[in-house]
DNA sequence: TGTACGGTCTGTAGCTGCTACAGGATCAAG
DNA sequence: CTTGATCCTGTAGCAGCTACAGACCGTACA
């Protein structure tokens, strides 16, 4: 069997983003910015990725589809590194972020009523002028 | 009385940007990208706006405040324009956006209950590690 | 008339979180 | 040995602004 690359010779780039479904060049845009830790380069300068370097991505990857930020995430880690982690720190964190979220979500909210509400009036067509039109136009009373 | 500027003579960024509580920064924005019109200037190069500016900066402002992209703004504004926008037509767009909209919504409520869920376990503080920390760490099964 | 202070002008760089090239070096298969 | 895929670096672009530098301008006060 071709087994290629061993537990010494590490993944390539291509390898590492087809494993954890991060595209490629954003591997790269972590390294660049200091949230993955830069891996070691084989003779030839090409990067080979470990089980650390696996981890790390997913462990960023989850955190950014939960809408943490890469300034939160850099805490994040940090705290993970720091191995002395206080959970109420990361806690904290959370909650903080949690409460942005749902902030988002209200804005939403209030915009899906708004466009609801006026392109339901739109839907009967017998109105002379488009009422979204109308709603964008208009001084907000 | 200290009737500085008439109609003919115009209003100056600074008033535009308090009257429409836009930024300074971002009316010139607005007319480099081609959302706002160029306003005529002064003999010194100066810009002096007038209703039609005030009224065009109210809609771009109403729409961005609804979350509508400075593309779709262009779209809305180009049937503004041409006066004969047909309203399906508009209603198409709002429509789309309505559609986006409620899929953001539903993306961030999933995350939101996630995030609720972890934390909730943390407040006990009678676990070893952090459950935000593992869940981020943790492979997603 | 001078001068001081603020407003305005332009161009340009920065922010977030990527993505997409160009142009060169390198590797792996045939 | 050649070909094609992959890798490397640096750089520019996207949205939607925001902020600064350095040069003008315009007005109030003395």
């Amino acid at each position: 069997m071709p087994d290629h690359h061993t537990a010494a010779s590490g993944l390539k780039r291509s390898e590492l983003a087809r494993l954890t479904g991060c595209n490629l060049e954003t591997i790269r845009y972590y390294e660049t910015v200091g949230l993955m830790p830069e891996p070691p380069r084989s003779p030839a300068g090409h990067r080979r990725y470990g089980a650390v370097h696996v981890e790390r991505l997913g462990f960023i990857m989850r955190a950014r589809e939960l809408g943490f930020s890469m300034a939160e995430i850099r805490g994040l880690l940090a705290m993970v590194d720091r191995g002395s982690h206080s959970c109420a720190e990361v806690e904290k964190m959370g909650r903080h972020h949690l409460a942005a979220v749902r902030a988002k979500i209200r804005d939403l909210q209030n915009i899906e009523a708004v466009l609801a509400e006026t392109i339901a009036q739109c839907s009967g067509s017998r109105t002379p002028e488009c009422p979204l039109l109308e709603v964008l136009s208009a001084p907000p009373r």
